[in-house]
DNA sequence: AAATATGCCATATTGAATTATGGAAAAGAA
DNA sequence: TTCTTTTCCATAATTCAATATGGCATATTT
C-alpha cells in the first residue's frame, strides 16, 4: 500500500512544503519548474505521481493549490493550528491573583490534545516540596484546568490563595495534600481546592 | 503609527487566516468575495487598506499572494517554520543502530533554538539510573547532538554501542560518566563517546 | 523481451486570477 | 459643512497558471 518516493520525488516535495512556509503559499507548477531547471511538463509528471501516491493532495483548475499530506519520511503534516500556545506563569506570592497578565512570564507550545476542550496553562514551580516525585525548583509543569482529580495525581492546588503543587490523597472520606517531600508534613484538612492537574513536566538545562 | 482595523476588515482578514489553514493555501480576491457577497472590486479596497495599515501583505501579480503579518487582536502570526519536529527514538539494545528510522516512535515539537544549528533528537529513558537526577524511567530527554560537553552535563553517551544518559565528570585527567543513581557505581575508564547534550526533560502524566 | 514507471522536453489551449478604471453612496472626522 | 475614508458596484484588459498532447530516452520490473 504504501509506495515509497524516488529521490527527486522527495526533493519536490520538500520544496513544496519549504516554500508554502516561507511564503504562507504554495508554489506554482512554474516555480517549481524553475527551482530545479526543468520545464512544467515534467513537473505536472511529478506531481500526478506524488498525488497517485497519496503524499500530495491538488484541486483542479486551482491555482497553488496543494496541500502536503504526508512528508518524504511519511510522517503526517501537522498543521499550525493544531499547536497551542499556553500561557507561562511564574510562581505566585500568597494574596495576588494567580492568572494575571503581568504575571505571564512567556509561553509554551503544545500540540493540541485530540479531544476535549480543555483549557491548559504552565507554571513555573519554586521550592523543593517534590523533589521526591521527582519535580525540581525551577522546573514547567504544564496544567489541565479542573476543579477535580482523582486519588494520586499531580493537582495544583489553591491553599489560602496561593498555588501549590502537590500529590492529591482521596480516602473517599476527606482529600488531602501531600508534598512529596518528606520534610514537609501532609497538609491534612486544610480547606483546599484544586484548580487544575499537572499533565506534563518540563525541564530546561540552560547552561550553555 | 498603529492603526485600527474596521470590523469588515477584521472580518476579511480573519477569513483569510482561517480559509489558510483550512485549505493550505490563501483564498483568491474572487473566493473571499464570494464569501461575503460582495464583488471583486469591493474586495481589491479592502485588501489594499489591510496592507496600508500593515496587516497583509500581498504579492502583485501572485495568484493567492497573500501573508497574512499581524491579526486583528494585533498578535504577531507565528509561522510553523519556528516548530520543530524532532524525532523520538525508543530504548537501544546494545549493537543496533541507534538512529534508525524504525526506532522512531514518534515527533516532538519544539521552538527553534534562536542561534545555532543543531541538530536535536528525543530519547525515551529506559531504567533508574538517573532517578537522583530527577530523571525517571519513561522520561523523554531532548539531546542535542554534539561530541563534546562540560563538567556536570548530562548527556547521552555511548558505551559499547549502547546509549546511555549520565552525569559527565570531567575531572581534566580522565572524563568518565556517573549514574546519578548511587547503587550504580560509576563508570570510569570505560570507552565511551558523547554524542550528544541532554538540554530539556519532559515527564507526561498519561492517566486519565 | 515486453511492459511499466520514471524523468525529461516543447507547444498550444483553456481557464483562473489579478489589475485597471471609473463611478457612487454612506459614515466618520476635522 | 467639507473632506476623507470606507464600502460598494460593473466591466474590460491582461497576465498568470493549470491542463492537454505527443514524443523521447532510461531504468525497472515481470
Amino acid at each position: 500500500m504504501e509506495k515509497k518516493l524516488t529521490k527527486k520525488q522527495q526533493k519536490i516535495l520538500e520544496f513544496i512544503l519549504k516554500f508554502t512556509e516561507e511564503n504562507s503559499y504554495p508554489p506554482t507548477l512554474k516555480e517549481i519548474a524553475g527551482k530545479f531547471k526543468i520545464t512544467i511538463g515534467t513537473i505536472q509528471d511529478h506531481v500526478s505521481a506524488l498525488q497517485r501516491k497519496q503524499y500530495l493532495e491538488k484541486k483542479p483548475d486551482t491555482a497553488r493549490g496543494f496541500k502536503v499530506v504526508k512528508t518524504s519520511a511519511g510522517n503526517k503534516v501537522t498543521p499550525k493550528s493544531d499547536m497551542n500556545y499556553i500561557p507561562l506563569y511564574g510562581s505566585v506570592a500568597a494574596g495576588e491573583p494567580i492568572f494575571a497578565s503581568d504575571n505571564i512570564q512567556g509561553y509554551v507550545t503544545m500540540e493540541k490534545s485530540p479531544k476535549g476542550h480543555h483549557i491548559h496553562f504552565a507554571l513555573k514551580v519554586k521550592g523543593d516540596s517534590m523533589t521526591d516525585a521527582g519535580i525540581y525548583d525551577g522546573d514547567i509543569v504544564i496544567v489541565r484546568k479542573q476543579d477535580d482529580a482523582d486519588n494520586g495525581d499531580i493537582v495544583i492546588a489553591l491553599i489560602e490563595d496561593e498555588a501549590t503543587v502537590k500529590t492529591l490523597r482521596n480516602n473517599k472520606i476527606k482529600a488531602y495534600l501531600e508534598a512529596a517531600n518528606p520534610r514537609y508534613k501532609a497538609i491534612m484538612s486544610q480547606p483546599f481546592s484544586v484548580i487544575g492537574k499537572v499533565i506534563e513536566l518540563r525541564r530546561q538545562y540552560l547552561n550553555t
